[in-house]
DNA sequence: ACCCAGGGTGACG
DNA sequence: CGTCACCATGGG
């Protein structure tokens, strides 16, 4: 990976693994949007147009400054050859490719994180965008860019201060005082970044206090954007994507897919984005019907 | 009308 | 430890 500049542009050449468009739009990250041929979004209040030709991945919009934080969102110091290589070579995964060729688990600010998966719970990848869309309207610092109106991610202290009438009217329904706390937690001084450092279950068990933060919002938050390599959200898709390809498609509990996932190895939470990725893809009906 | 979505909480055994 | 109703909301 190399890395070089023009005017207002950062150029990262020999990326490899790298599907821009299906890591924007894999539900990891909520506020990517197809614009003019590339992905438009804002990352730590730095609004950039991403555009991929090859194993060109070109950031529109960056200065030489923000570089190194661009190529960390983009995970672009990780050999993601070397772990879908891995992963192609065990025959309980290789099903995941080629659909999941390409994805990469971006690592997003903690706190934008910690609300985008809160409002995730029991709701969808499309209607998480527009909610989380909305809240950055609401309260987030507008920016002009490529004459767009976008909205930075909004400051805990700021969205502490909406009202719950606010919360709500912009649809998040009954996970609003769930965000109101956490931001007003965040505001309050509570430092998500330490956790970085933590090991898996100790820094699980700070965000389990979270009120609205269970098991699998937890891992969501440590796997993207925590660079926990390990946490392993398990959501409805890999819960049925897991009992199709580790289990022969019976009934197994959660413990029980625990444990498969420890046999998985240290990159266990990129392995489960290859599975979300392909279980999505296919569908319910094609988990059932096989190619397992 | 019913089911589903990157689930969590609280109550009750 | 397990199960289960309930929680807003919008799309299929």
């Amino acid at each position: 990976m190399n890395i070089s500049f023009e005017n207002n542009k950062v150029i990262f050449s020999g990326v490899n693994c790298f599907d821009l468009e299906k890591s924007c739009s894999c539900g990891q990250a909520f506020r990517w949007r197809p614009f003019s041929g590339g992905q438009l979004g804002v990352v730590r209040g730095e609004p950039a147009l991403l555009r991929q030709e090859g194993g060109f991945i070109t950031v529109e919009g960056a200065s030489p400054a923000s570089a190194a934080m661009w190529a960390h969102y983009l995970d672009l110091g990780r050999d993601y050859a070397a772990i879908e290589s891995a992963v192609m070579n065990d025959p309980r995964l290789a099903v995941c490719f080629p659909e999941a060729h390409g994805i990469r688990v971006f690592n997003q600010e903690p706190f934008e994180a910690l609300i985008s998966f809160i409002i995730s719970q029991n709701n969808n990848i499309k209607r998480i965008s527009g909610i989380v869309e909305r809240l950055c309207a609401l309260c987030g610092e507008p920016i002009e860019f490529m004459g767009e109106r976008l909205f930075a991610f909004p400051a805990p202290e700021r969205i502490a201060a909406l009202s719950a009438g606010e919360l709500t009217s912009i649809g998040t329904g009954y996970r609003a005082p769930f965000i109101k706390e956490a931001a007003e937690r965040v505001a309050a001084g509570y430092e998500l970044e330490p956790l970085r450092s933590m090991e898996l279950d100790e820094a699980r068990r700070e965000l389990l206090s979270f009120n609205g933060v269970g098991p699998k919002v937890a891992d969501c938050v440590l796997l993207f954007s925590l660079q926990h390599s390990s946490a392993f959200p398990i959501d409805v898709w890999i819960d049925r994507a897991m009992k199709a390809m580790f289990f022969e498609g019976n009934k197994a509990k959660k413990a029980e897919l625990y444990e498969a996932v420890s046999s998985l190895g240290e990159y266990s939470g990129l392995i489960q984005q290859y599975i979300f990725q392909y279980a999505r893809t296919i569908g319910r009906d094609g988990l059932k019907a096989g190619r397992i």
